[in-house]
RNA sequence: GGUAUCUUAGCUCAGUUGGUAGAGCAAUGGACUGAAAAUCCAUGUGUCCCUGGUUCGAUUCCUGGAGAUACCA
């Protein structure tokens, strides 16, 4: 039996440092999940572990990428899972640590099959959507998927308002010419381990805390200077980041540099609150305080073994 | 010390010709299967500074007090 520990929890809770320690312990390696680590030219705002912290223990999906490259969560959930495999041959143990929710979901469940959609469709898609606004998005959903505008309107009628889910319902469905929600719930995903969810979890007052200091420590190692070299790349998807974006507009004179610094806290605080409510819904995770003692939560993955072995 | 103005939501402020109040931002809750650190949706009870008075009724008018700001000494 392949386990797969899988470390949830909102930015800046801790995450690097308890993976490390459950990696010593277990003699295994680290499978980073988080959208923007994967890009080596972030490495200071998106707080990648720092280069003690990396010899510690193996790391992957750190920094293998550049942003200049496009890189989706279908692409991850591929590289990830062959990764998995070889390293579930030295060890049936493995760490996933990830603060991004689609991009664990992808792994521990796993995505549909979905056709490629040539990059021209989803061009003109853009352009007449910037024409035409959410209207065109929505009546192109009803005409080329009705099943599923109907069903949107009646259990989720407020992604009827969202483009950029829209937008990839319509490139789909136009792309492939058979309806987005055809190719839902087709695949039936098999993983051959078993996850071991731990979540961390702090008081709210901490966590917007510990969000202040990472980013006053972040500027003190030279965010800003980071930011700079990326400015003329700043329409890079890998680039719409907390943490740039809002020194962007610093760089572009539209907000002082005290409010740019104002501006990352306060977007990392409601990024770190839409982590939460993803990671409510995760199945079986287990959530413990951040201050937990890690011999707590070794002995928690110790008990899941027998569980699961018994 | 004197005079004037101000004190209403976490913040900045509006408002009630006397019938217990509402904007922006913040905040909170939620959705989300290849842009996800993205994108989208929803949510406004607060001793209207305190005290006494007038009134059927005061956050609103009047007395006294406290605090803030400006000017004069």
């Amino acid at each position: 039996m392949n386990y797969l520990i899988t470390i949830i929890g909102p930015t800046a809770i801790g995450k690097t440092s308890l993976s490390i320690a459950l990696a010593q312990h277990f003699r295994c390696d680290i499978l980073s999940c988080d959208s923007r680590q994967f890009f080596r030219e972030m490495r200071i705002g998106t707080a990648v572990p720092s280069e003690v912290e990396l010899q510690s223990a193996p790391h992957h999906f750190i920094q293998n990428k550049s942003i200049f490259e496009s890189y989706t969560v279908g692409d991850f959930e591929q590289e990830a899972i062959a990764k998995l495999d070889s390293l579930f041959e030295k060890n049936n143990i493995q760490i996933m640590v990830g603060g991004s929710g689609l991009y664990v979901d992808a792994v521990l469940k796993g995505f549909d099959d979905f056709p490629e959609i040539d990059e021209n469709v989803r061009k003109q898609i853009n352009a007449d959507f910037e024409q035409f606004g959410i209207t065109y998005l929505q009546q192109e959903l009803k005409k080329n998927d009705p099943d599923y505008y109907q069903k949107l309107s009646l259990e989720n009628p407020q992604t009827l308002q969202n483009p950029q889910r829209m937008k990839r319902f319509v490139e789909v469905s136009i792309g492939s010419g058979k309806p987005y929600s055809s190719f839902i719930g087709q695949k039936k995903n098999s993983r051959n381990f078993t996850p071991i969810v731990i979540g961390l979890e702090a008081e709210r007052e901490v966590m917007y805390d510990r969000i202040n200091q990472r980013v006053d420590l972040m500027l003190q190692e030279g965010l800003m200077t980071e930011a700079e070299q990326l400015y003329p790349h700043k329409a890079l998807n890998a680039l719409q980041t907390v943490g740039y974006r809002e020194l962007f507009e610093y760089f572009d004179g539209i907000v002082t540099l005290d409010q740019a610094v104002e501006n990352i806290k306060m977007n990392t605080r409601r990024f770190a609150k839409r982590q939460i409510t993803w990671f409510k819904r995760t199945e079986n995770a287990k959530w413990f305080d951040y201050q937990t003692d890690r011999t707590a939560i070794i002995e928690h993955i110790e008990s899941q073994f027998i569980i699961h072995n018994s």
